[in-house]
DNA sequence: GATGAATGAGTCTTCATTCAT
DNA sequence: GATGAATGAAGACTCATTCAT
């Protein structure tokens, strides 16, 4: 089952979620497309299952980046810079990933299958927005977060498409884009 | 032919490039799927043909945000205004626009189909970027208008999925990630 | 109508009958589908007017090589070279009419609309053997023409699809079964 | 997949190769499409899988009749008689190999599929033709081979569609044209 | 539990033919 | 008479899904 997972990843990052072929991924994970249906009930539930996946592992080093002790009181640019290399990082490493993401975006099946993965960021994100900006009310504080998490995954394109040099210059405008974003509310 | 593209963008918009077949596109349109392709070779070249009326429609209302006389002088938050707005309400009127926009993140065939609409963006915002900060080398000002556009096309989802009052605070919020991310280089 | 059937000639020539289309037929003779729709009942009696414009035509080369005065007595070989010379030109001429020919051994339907260049052929050439072998049955001389007729068309291909030195020895080598074939009834 | 060649088979033979739907080979066959698409990458892998069935099949019959102990020293009319009776039988029950032949001649496509089928008959003819003409130069062989080939190939439609008396007399009639074209070179 | 052949509805696309202008 | 846009049935082919083994 971790096979298919590798391999389905593998398939939406070729081609797409729309047009992976089940059969494809079948192939690819060394079964047959009548094992695959044994883990799965359906393509969707691939996509789902794919999206758990990358949601646990994201935890762990959400954890280690959201949750760290100095949270609340490194400088923001600090802060910043700990969370987007882990989460660029890890989109480097999972390119479906960002496939699940925006495909989210064009049908609502693919929404609600991966709306963990948009959930967990969403939350972490909210989390630290209210860490650093306790006085807001918790409906601005979700906007924000909301709003930060968008121009992340906007950025997540144009980053992973470029290399080298150019990918680094786009990150560090991403934090730019971040931090002036998120300064005049921080400490609010 | 007018039909046809209306019929494409009501479908696009409402089960993405991937899922609309030109049979329903043609039934849509009032016409059999042999006229559709007496206008367009392909599929593809619908989506094309598409983008390419939507590019022609933004150039008249950017010539009126983009290029108005006070460009250079009006105040960034003013200047933001005026071009973020009329970008939101002809996402809002087009809904297709968006799914053409993201679809190109996901599939390259779609991306060169739909040149015309990203590069217009593109160059627009590179010389908006150019009046406001002149004294940047042109490369940098390259990047700066790309993260600009990126970072709209990441919150229209946001923005187009919300209505009403949320619309409008999350459309004032992308203008505040904007104008906090230019302001900095304004005038530079 | 003469135009459309050059541009038949041509299309059927190059694609063959059953890929031909009578849109591109239509284009390539500077008309309008309806136009030629308004020249002939379907695509088979454009196939039937062609064929009969090519039986006209060889009605003339006929008339001077079946017919010429001394068919009778002229040495077989030279009477064949004078036969198979025109006809082979003929062919080399027009290819479409090959690919008439053929195509009417695979679809009844076309071997009805081309039946008159069957027809004509196998008329000349029973005229032909009657005036060499006046002495055999009707039957005999119908089932000899026949042949005769079977075999030129079955080297057809091979002589076309040559050039130069290699279609001229294909030629030879046609005259030379038929001479050889029909020398022992010659004069009987 | 014996059944959807059994199928295709049918279907090419009453109707021809282009006008042959896989649907309707598929339904013959008893089997979906998709099913018929496993076996088979494209129609046209059909009729090249059909051509390389018939030339297996033909390659046993050969065997027994091109490359018989006497084929060297036997009466020219006596072996011609052993090679064309089992080639008509052949063809008699195999309809649509005689299809897949002519066919060739109308496609480029379709020749390159059924190579095999050409190819066999001529190279058996060839070997023949060194047995019986051993002084003879190899491309004049090679060009006497081809030529007799292509003559029972033309003689082919007017055989099969005969029945009866009328199909022997058009069978012995073949011969007579193969062994009085072939008997000068005989031993030479 | 695993298989993988089988399915058949559905996709994009073509083309012979018609008919209102 | 000429046009050419319009038609829609049909074609080759795909793929998510199932089920007998």
């Amino acid at each position: 089952m971790d096979q298919a997972l590798d391999a389905a990843a593998e398939v939406f990052a070729e081609v797409g979620y729309e047009k992976a072929s089940t059969n494809l991924i079948a192939a690819r994970a060394g079964m047959s497309p009548g094992s695959l249906y044994q883990f799965f009930r359906n393509k969707e539930a691939i996509a789902e299952a794919l999206a758990s996946r990358y949601a646990a592992r994201q935890t762990d080093s959400h954890d280690t980046a959201f949750l760290q002790p100095g949270a609340a009181s490194l400088p923001l640019a600090t802060l910043i810079d700990q969370v987007v290399d882990p989460m660029v990082a890890f989109h480097v490493a999972n390119p479906a990933a960002r496939i699940l993401l925006q495909s989210a975006d064009l049908s609502p099946t693919l929404a609600s299958a991966t709306s963990q993965l948009h959930e967990l960021a969403l939350r972490r994100t909210q989390e630290l927005v209210a860490l650093r900006a306790p006085g807001l009310a918790s409906g601005e504080q979700a906007r924000i977060a909301a709003v930060t998490f968008q121009v992340f995954k906007g950025m997540l394109p144009a980053i992973l498409v470029a290399s080298g040099h150019e990918r680094d210059a786009l990150t560090q405008e991403l934090k730019t884009v971040l931090v002036r974003y998120l300064e005049p509310i921080d400490h609010s």
